[in-house]
DNA sequence: CCACGAATAT
DNA sequence: CATATTCGTG
């Protein structure tokens, strides 16, 4: 009943959802000093991704200029948000944009999605090349795939069957998300979480090189309700993917 | 022109 | 190896 995966349960899969990533002034922050919940309370941070490399300088609300986007780390956390999100409208209509209005992230952008659909592709392609035998596929390098169960359908498919189906009519979340209670960003960063953990800095080590990293972290309120809800569902076992989509493989 | 995705670069 | 960026295509 209970799948082996939960590396790492942290509070932060208690809280409800909505991350935001944070400045890589931050996360330099976090990372010279481990263990200090520094009220990083700083919410005047703002995305410096949002920078497309060229134009923009009339508007006058972006920096638009001496700041270039961070590596996105991805996190289980964040992972998780996107295999939900792709596991909810259908990995067929799982394109990066699509992915990317689901996760409601604030600064995630569609590349980043878009890289790391690549890579999950080739994940469940790997997957399924050697799924129930041992030899080499899934190996240490999908730790944060492993990290979230894989909804059963995403795989397969080999030959082309139309699974083209009914899309849940709740497919539009990404709208519902946004006018429930869209706030504005820097509103976002306010809140005093005060479950921010230190994962992060599991993953700043990874990084041996220099360059700052964006990460992220669990915010606070925003929309809780439906998303809360699809991720409920993932787990195998249950009603769950009946709803969701077509589980057409023969 | 925009977005996707495979290839390629860092 | 993980993520970003490029580039051809629809």
């Amino acid at each position: 009943m209970r799948d082996e995966e939960e590396e790492l349960p942290s509070p932060e899969e208690l809280i409800p959802l909505s991350q935001s990533l944070i400045t890589p002034h931050l996360a330099l922050a976090f990372d010279l000093r481990s263990t200090h919940h520094r009220n990083n309370g700083n919410s005047g941070h703002r995305l410096p991704q949002t920078t497309p490399p060229q134009a923009n300088s009339s508007a006058g609300d972006e920096p638009a200029r001496t700041l270039k986007r961070q590596r996105l780390v991805w996190t289980p956390q964040l992972h998780k948000r996107f295999v939900d999100a792709v596991a909810h409208i259908g990995i067929k209509n799982a394109v990066p944009k699509t992915i990317m209005q689901l996760m409601s992230v604030e600064g995630l952008t569609r590349e980043n999605v878009a890289s790391h659909l690549q890579k999950y592709r080739l994940y469940l392609k790997r997957m399924q090349s050697g799924g129930g035998g041992r030899g080499g596929n899934v190996g240490e390098s999908d730790h944060l795939f492993a990290s979230s169960p894989v909804p059963a359908h995403f795989l397969q498919q080999t030959g082309r069957q139309s699974s083209d189906h009914f899309i849940p009519s709740f497919v539009p979340l990404a709208e519902t998300l946004q006018h429930q209670h869209h706030q504005q960003p820097s509103q976002l960063l306010h809140r005093p979480i005060s479950a921010v953990k230190m994962d992060q800095s599991l993953f700043l080590a990874r990084q041996s090189q220099q360059q700052p990293v964006a990460i992220v972290r669990p915010s606070s309120l925003h929309l809780h309700s439906q998303v809360a809800n699809y991720a409920n569902d993932l787990e195998p076992g249950a009603k769950t993917v009946l709803t969701l989509f077509p589980t057409r493989q023969d």
